[in-house]
RNA sequence: CGCGGGGUAGAGCAGUUGGUAGCUCGUCGGGCUCAUAACCCGGAGGUCGUGUGGUUCAAGUCCCACCCCCGCAA
């Protein structure tokens, strides 16, 4: 099967590799272009072009996808399938429907809830105890298209999002690989997405200030969702820590003010609004390596009662 | 040349106006204890990121160059 690959990000790299090891022809790789990154705006790779580049697989990067250029391009691979993986653009129908078998679509959500970019945190930050990845096959909707197959997966108590984002990506390979074959033995029904949907907005750095006076299973909630990346944040006189890992666990004795640390055994016990505590366990001051809380707590005075905000 | 913080014992930090390098944890040995992540005593462990660099009687501490790590912003 003559596949066009469409993906950008780290999660997207599995499915790439694993069209490849199944043995599919990956006659071209569409990914976003690179971008200035980091500290000296570094022109920077996207990972599924580095993954692509590696197997010999060309690249295209077009910045749009409706001048007409792209859709050339298309055409003269002659693919009978566009696989897309968090490529970061929507295709207009024209490309959508060219090839033979139109395209597939792999999301790390259980459709329809969380459609959009960021379903893997967005799961985390309301609480979800369990998701997973669906393909589908593409409309002109964000996620909206006729659903093929899925697979779950449950997301233990104090699963970080990069952890959730490393599941899910192989589970993606796995749900890709079984699409295609039963694509090609025509054993797909597609399903139309029905009941209760919801959207999963990009991340923002809006979402990273912790607010203690919310309850200790939402604080945690919010830590775990944005860890690794962008990472909920707290104030400790004035300078900006960054939060990895927490646990949650106790109560405060007293009625202590939500930020207040309870207790420095180990971790920083923090009481949140509903009297519950919050166990910060990995962090990173700014400027510094990231670090467990016990080796912070040996080389800072963090005196019990001090106010996190 | 986008802005900024930092590289000192295995880990996290101090090191004041330049004058034989410290703290806490860990580690090793010993002691106490029914026991312990507790407590007591003792020990090991650093050419202070690199430089046949500069200033100085003397540099972790000032100056210069380079390497590396990190936060912000994108």
């Amino acid at each position: 099967m003559r596949i066009i690959f469409m993906g950008t990000p780290d999660f997207a790299v599995p499915c790439l590799l694993r069209l490849l090891a199944d043995g599919e022809q990956v006659v071209g790789v569409f990914t976003q272009p690179d971008k200035p990154k980091g500290r000296g705006y570094t022109l920077t790779p996207p990972p599924v072009k580095t993954a692509a580049l590696e197997h010999g697989v060309p690249v295209f990067q077009p910045t749009t996808l409706r001048d007409g250029e792209a859709e050339k391009i298309i055409r003269s691979l002659a693919p009978d399938l566009i696989v897309v993986v968090a490529y970061g653009k929507i295709l207009p129908a024209e490309i959508l429907f060219f090839p033979k078998y139109h395209s597939v679509n792999i999301h790390a959500s259980l459709l329809p809830k969380y459609r959009g970019a960021a379903p893997i945190q967005w799961s985390i930050l309301c609480g979800e105890t369990e998701t997973g990845v669906t393909s589908m096959l593409m409309d002109e909707g964000i996620d909206t298209g006729d659903m093929l197959l899925h697979k779950t997966t449950k997301i233990e108590e104090n699963m970080t999002a990069g952890e959730l984002h490393d599941v899910l990506a192989e589970l993606g390979a796995q749900v890709l690989s079984e699409t295609v074959s039963a694509l090609k033995n025509g054993t797909l029904c597609p399903v139309p997405q029905t009941g209760e949907s919801s959207y999963a907005p990009m991340l923002t750095k809006a979402l990273c200030p912790l607010d203690f006076s919310k309850s200790a299973q939402e604080v945690h909630d919010q830590i775990r969702g944005l860890s690794p990346y962008p990472t909920a944040t707290f104030l400790l006189s004035g300078k900006r820590i960054k939060a990895f890992r927490s646990k949650l666990g106790g109560t405060a004795d007293k009625a202590f003010p939500a930020g207040t640390v309870v207790s420095c055994n180990g971790d920083i016990a923090v009481v949140c609004g509903d009297g519950n505590l919050v166990h910060i366990t990995e962090l990173q001051p700014e400027g510094k390596k990231r670090m467990s809380a016990s080796a912070f707590l040996v080389g800072h005075n963090l005196p019990v009662g001090a106010l996190l905000e």
